[in-house]
RNA sequence: GACCCUUUCAUCUAGUGGCCAAGGAUGCUACGUUUUCAUCGUAGUCACAGAGGUUCAAAUCCUCUAGGGGUCGCCA
């Protein structure tokens, strides 16, 4: 039988990097096994704007090259098919109707709880067949066994015993008739042929309740796997407040697909010493026995120490290519090697990868205060002259960075002095700052014209 | 409150009774490379939650305690 395995969010509007990883391990599994992944749209509550949050997910898939299998499955339009099933367990007195109003379940829960029980239905219509109080409309609650243990085995946390008196009988159709998530979930699993339901463990407890309605319905139980969950690096639910929980937002601040994947799967699964896994090796590697057993907290430093890795190992067409919607456009740039190569070693993300090329391709417009006071002294003007009037008479053709540094090199063997005399002032008057790439790679980039004119507008500022 | 899950460096983790005076990675600190910064390289830093057992031997098995998380809806 071929591996099937599904993401069903709730459309809340955006995928989470939570929930992403979930899917990623659903998809990777799937992959591995050559199996199918499925997507599923939970909304039987209030349709609530499904088709965008469909488009959010979608996009966020397609970001990070993740694809799924056949049609969308919306929950909310298969509310006849989940109605047939509610009949049959009428039926088959598998499920009954109940009158309680919502006041009684509420003061019944108080009770218990004041008497430190856990809160749960009392069965009260369960073998009911008095006449029905008037003027309420009913909801359907399934029978769940009253006792014994209701057993089953995860594939991440092993064996999970539940006394069948922990789990009432829950409600399966709401008094208008809709039918409620932990039936449709069971439902939808087992006629989309799912073999491996891969979610957040906080289903866990759903888990036996869901057994319930397989049992009562007869269908074949999936393989569970519940994944602990992240936290945040104080080791609580990662929440909006800690900052990107949008997997979009990663795009927006410059991280690489590639790394985010990276970083979302060693996050409670592991490969032995393994830290880099191109997708190829993911779903090569990937299989849920090895998923941990303990929650993790997100730390953003891997991250970005991953994505410094995966921009470094960017072929520079694709960078150009990407860095289009960080605002530089430099696909036609007749030196976009040379450019890149200075740069991508010291971009972090995107963002500061643009950053760095703005940087050089735009002439500074102020000159950082401290670069100047440590290099805009001394003879530093009179240096910088000299090695003005050294590009314009030089006769050699100035192209590549090591054509730049023969200059150099002919300046600092003329005037005895050392690199520094001329690098620090230099590197101020071609960026305005101390730190960046190699002068000489600069100046091949931009070219001598704009580089003698940087250099001018330098000296001009030295009083 | 009840029930369930969980606990190895600051963080992600390796580890399934001897190979572990606990390995890798990130972070941090040095040093080296570099005209600068970064990259890179080298080294250092840092952990088996605690207490009892079982065993010739325990991070690994058992019990208890403590911490963390989850769940208890006519939400999903």
């Amino acid at each position: 039988m071929s591996t099937v395995t599904r993401f069903a969010p709730s459309p809340t509007g955006y995928l989470h990097i939570g929930g992403l990883r979930t899917a990623l391990f659903s998809w990777l599994w799937a992959r591995h096994n050559d199996g199918k992944f499925l997507l599923r749209i939970e909304d039987t509550d209030r349709a609530r704007n499904s088709e965008e949050a469909l488009e959010a997910i979608i996009k966020a898939f397609d970001w990070v090259g993740m694809n799924y299998d056949g049609d969308v499955v919306y929950q909310s339009k298969r509310f006849d098919l989940y109605k047939q099933y509610i009949d049959q367990l009428l039926e088959e007195g598998k499920a009954y109707k109940c009158y309680m109003s919502k006041e009684e379940l509420d003061a019944l829960r108080e009770a218990q709880m004041a008497r430190g029980e856990r809160p749960r239905y009392d069965g009260r219509y369960r073998d009911f067949d008095g006449t029905p109080p008037e003027g309420i409309d009913p909801v359907i609650r399934i029978k769940a066994p009253k006792e014994g243990m209701i057993t089953f085995v995860d594939g991440v946390k092993g064996e999970i015993n539940i006394a069948a008196d922990e789990v009432d009988d829950f409600i399966i159709a709401r008094s208008d008739g809709t039918p409620t998530y932990n039936f449709v979930v069971a439902i939808d699993d087992a006629l989309m042929g799912l073999t491996d339901v891969i979610r957040g463990d906080d289903h866990l407890y759903n888990t036996p309740k869901q057994i319930v309605v397989y049992n009562a319905l007869g269908f074949k139980l999936p393989k569970f796997y519940h994944v602990a969950m992240i936290n945040n690096e104080q080791g609580k639910k990662l929440s909006k407040r800690d900052g990107a929980t949008d997997v979009m937002e990663y795009k927006a601040m410059g991280y690489l697909p590639e790394a985010l994947l990276n970083f979302l799967v060693r996050l409670g699964w592991s490969h032995g010493d393994q830290e880099i896994f191109s997708l190829e090796e993911m779903i090569a590697l990937f299989d849920p026995k090895d998923i941990n057993k303990s929650a993790s907290s997100y730390s953003p430093d891997k991250l970005l120490w991953l994505n410094a890795h995966y921009i470094k190992n960017t072929p520079n067409a694709k960078l150009a290519e990407m860095l289009k919607e960080f605002g530089v456009d430099i696909a036609e740039h007749d030196r976009l090697e040379m450019l890149l190569d200075a740069t991508k070693e010291r971009g972090k993300t995107l963002v500061e990868l643009a950053q760095q090329i703005n940087l050089i391709l735009n002439a500074p417009s102020e000159y950082d205060a401290k670069a100047v006071k440590k290099a805009f002294k001394g003879d530093a003007k009179e240096i910088l002259v000299d090695f003005i009037a050294m590009l314009q008479t030089w006769e050699k053709p100035l192209h590549l960075p090591s054509d730049y540094h023969a200059v150099l090199e002919a300046l600092v063997a003329e005037k005895e002095i050392g690199f520094g005399k001329i690098g620090m002032p230099l590197r101020v008057a071609l960026v305005g700052a101390l730190t960046g790439p190699g002068v000489d790679e600069m100046m091949a980039i931009i070219g001598v014209d704009e580089t003698i004119e940087r250099i001018e507008k330098a000296v001009a500022s030295i009083a």
